[in-house]
DNA sequence: CGCTTTATCAACCATTTGGTTGACTCTCTA
DNA sequence: TAGAGAGTCAACCAAATGGTTGATAAAGCG
């Protein structure tokens, strides 16, 4: 399951939840197991709403889901979401180095030319 | 060279410099090549100081580097930082994927034992 | 049925973001 | 030196964030 609206949404959505520390604890506390709010919020100084707040941002942009058990409501995370930035990154990042390496083939060419021209 | 503060504040500048689509467009662009301010604001319906400010947020999340050439200042993207950001990504997501891995085994444990007693 | 636990909703407030326009700086060039 | 081009700074405004408190729902327990 994906998060509704576009791709250019859900990516503001997704970066925007990473984009706050509280936030990417949450990340980090769930990526070892799945926890209720409760739990997600005893380290945290924030109140329990606030801490909801942050998992309902969390959960607008896919990267965990919720279910029901009884009275909790516990938050798994979703990697697949987490999946989906890495790639949106990894393909600019690696199309930039791709082009610096060029930039730097064509400069060590420039540079034999001149020192060809020196001799 | 890397952003200036402390791990959490870059990695807050970084993912809310591509919390936005005019952002993640520009760092498109310049993943092909570096350009300019108004090169970079020429395909934008946005005034050249809207990019401008935009081009800031992404320089302060270290995403972008600035040179100078004569009147011109090129920007560069910068893949070492947007690799950074991938990388804290990654660690979470993989810890996550094993989590429901291990998840996965107990359950097939449980099942055979369930399958088991029902004999 | 009442009481506790878990969690959300609603209203409110301070701060930040994203956009504009106008004035300004800096650099090259005629 | 005067002017044009590239870009930033400053002030302003509307909208969204991040936090609070208080009231409310929904599920389980005695």
């Amino acid at each position: 399951m994906q998060a509704a609206g576009s791709e250019d949404e859900r990516l503001d959505r997704a970066f925007l939840a990473l984009a706050d520390p509280v936030r990417r604890r949450l990340v980090a506390r769930l990526s070892r197991s799945s926890a209720t709010v409760n739990e997600l919020a005893e380290p945290f100084e924030l109140s329990k709403q606030g801490i909801s707040k942050h998992i309902q941002v969390l959960e607008r942009a896919g990267l965990l889901t919720r279910t029901r058990d009884g009275q909790r409501r516990p938050c798994h995370l979703a990697p697949a979401a987490l999946e989906e930035l890495t790639a949106w990154i990894d393909g600019y990042r690696l199309a930039a180095e791709a082009c610096y390496r060029r930039l730097d083939a064509v400069l060590a060419t420039m540079n034999a030319a001149e020192e060809a021209k020196d001799e």
